[in-house]
DNA sequence: TTCAATTATTAGTATATTTGAATATTTAAA
DNA sequence: TTTAAATATTCAAATATACTAATAATTGAA
């Protein structure tokens, strides 16, 4: 940093390399800020649920439902499998499962 | 829980009374899932800033700037106090200071 | 008291999110 | 191959959020 001019261009510089993951960091908490998805994640602490105990567990309906629990996997924040006509959902990674104990 | 009919009627009940937590919870997640709001917060982590610094650290408009703070302090989650033109904000508890640390 | 600087508020618009209804897909069993 | 059960997707409507522009309020100094 040469010259005063350049003190504004530098910070900038500074706090925009901070901004990618500030911008990361508030996706991720955007994904938990809402009561169903908390809900979820809290029926799944224990374990892999099929949808149908989502349902009844979060009290939500099966359409809503499924669109959160699409919105969670697509953010990789859960993962599911497929057995006959059920699916089991569950929380994707430890961390998270440590994050809600 | 004498007859099983009454069983879903408990555990509703149950889940009621998280329920009310959880709504609590994915409020205070929802303050901070906010790329401006996350900036703020990381620009007040060594203490009280002005609202013009705010506004250079941040690259928030003054009005857009003032109503996120303003939306922080009513949910306690910053303090504020004046000092001739200048307001200046800090984060309202430490445990929100060590949470960003 | 008038002015300029700083911050706050309001109103309207644009954008994003959430939901429900209808429908589609997937799977296993009849 | 039909059918029924479970889950997923699509679309439109309702709601909530965020931004901008204009304006108001607050404060200290001239």
């Amino acid at each position: 940093m040469t010259k005063n001019s350049t003190l504004k261009a530098e910070l900038t510089k500074l706090f925009g390399d901070q901004k990618e993951n500030i911008e990361k960091a508030a996706g991720c908490l955007k994904v938990l800020a809402h009561p169903a998805r908390l809900q979820i994640m809290c029926a799944l602490r224990n374990g892999e649920q099929t949808v149908q105990d989502l349902e009844f567990l979060t009290g939500l309906r099966q359409t809503t439902l499924s669109q959160h629990l699409s919105l969670l996997k697509n953010r990789d924040v859960l993962a599911s499998r497929r057995e006959a006509n059920f699916s089991f959902y569950r929380i994707a990674n430890m961390r998270m499962v440590e994050l809600f104990n």
